[in-house]
DNA sequence: ATCATATACGGTATCAATACCGTATAAACA
DNA sequence: TGTTTATACGGTATTGATACCGTATATGAT
């Protein structure tokens, strides 16, 4: 038994982010992590379809399609998606790819998922925020936001000063800084 | 030999991630990405001290301490920090540890290592545009940055507008959401 | 030596963001 | 049934961000 495969073994288990492998969209191994950001315990997860990890349908079929082409081109993938535990509740993450057969990418992927942001206490966040935070993080103003949704600019910069709220900070700029990882509270 | 582990380690060394292990700030595995992240060769980085990966011995030093306290509480720590490549450029990442000796957090490290941004091409940032983006991240204003670096506001609008020419943005919040993980170009 | 760039600063103009004031409807909940 | 919350919108006032105009010094490269 080689020693260094199993270093490497337990450095996946162990990693202080959450990763996992599939083949067709079907979960062959994940780590400690993953299992317990999701609210399953490792082995149920085991030859699951990735299905069950996504709010809908919908939402799981529209996450096949976004990466494909990029994965066919450069072999890597990333992006920011919702992914849904156990019981229910929303969890954002930042997702990263890489497949190992390009031809086929979905056919062997391994994937990271870093969780972006804790659960802001008490609520998660409603689809209108979450809808206006991705529009923000494209550096994209009320104004244009309010455009590309149909509503009025004014409602945008409710939802962003509610947004502002439930994070506890104090500008767009420190929010998004925020997204990107899940940082102690206070 | 078992065949789970075998995944394991696979998907230790192909993940789209930078991964590594240390052990008193040995390195003793790391995965691919790690490696070329870095700019080194797998091979030459095992037992290496991860000494020659930081810009400085004192920076080297810094990093040892400003997460340990976190370490021996919760078992883990992230923050975002400079490494060095080999050829001596400056590799900005989120950085994520868990330790598996809480007791002595140095002693056995599971590590990982989020690139933050791709090489702008051409250049890097300057030391100033570096300060400047770490405060800006924490949502603090020109007039704030100014303040505390003891420079005019105005002088900090200047180092603002020439982070947003070199990522190609066209605001700070866009600048900030990009920060958080390496992107395509383009 | 010239050129480009980073640094540092001043002014001014315009637009965006944020924080308030207000109203109104609909859904969730005790 | 009242209370809270999200949604949606209007006005207004203040502050911040961004883009220009300009000058000046220092540094590094060709």
């Amino acid at each position: 038994m080689d020693n260094l495969t199993q270093q490497m073994a337990q450095a996946f288990d162990m990693a202080p982010i959450g990763m996992a492998v599939s083949n067709h969209r079907v979960l062959g191994v994940c780590n400690t992590f993953f299992a317990q950001m999701l609210g399953y315990d490792r082995r149920d997860l085991l030859g699951q379809s990735f299905r069950i990890l996504y709010p809908s349908h919908a939402e799981f079929d529209r996450v096949r399609d976004i990466g494909l082409k990029t994965m066919e081109d450069h072999g890597s993938y990333s992006d920011e998606r919702m992914m849904q535990r156990k019981d229910g509740v929303p969890v954002w993450c930042r997702f990263r790819a890489r497949t190992l057969t390009p031809d086929d990418p979905l056919a062997h992927l391994v994937m990271s998922f870093a969780q972006i942001y804790d659960q802001v206490d008490g609520g998660q966040l409603t689809k209108r925020e979450r809808e206006v935070l991705s529009w923000l993080s494209r550096g994209q103003t009320s104004k244009e936001i309010g455009r590309e949704l149909g509503l009025s600019p004014r409602t945008i910069e409710d939802v962003r000063a509610r947004l502002l709220r439930k994070f506890e900070v104090k500008n767009t700029s420190e929010l998004l800084s925020r997204m990107s990882y899940a940082r102690p509270r206070g």
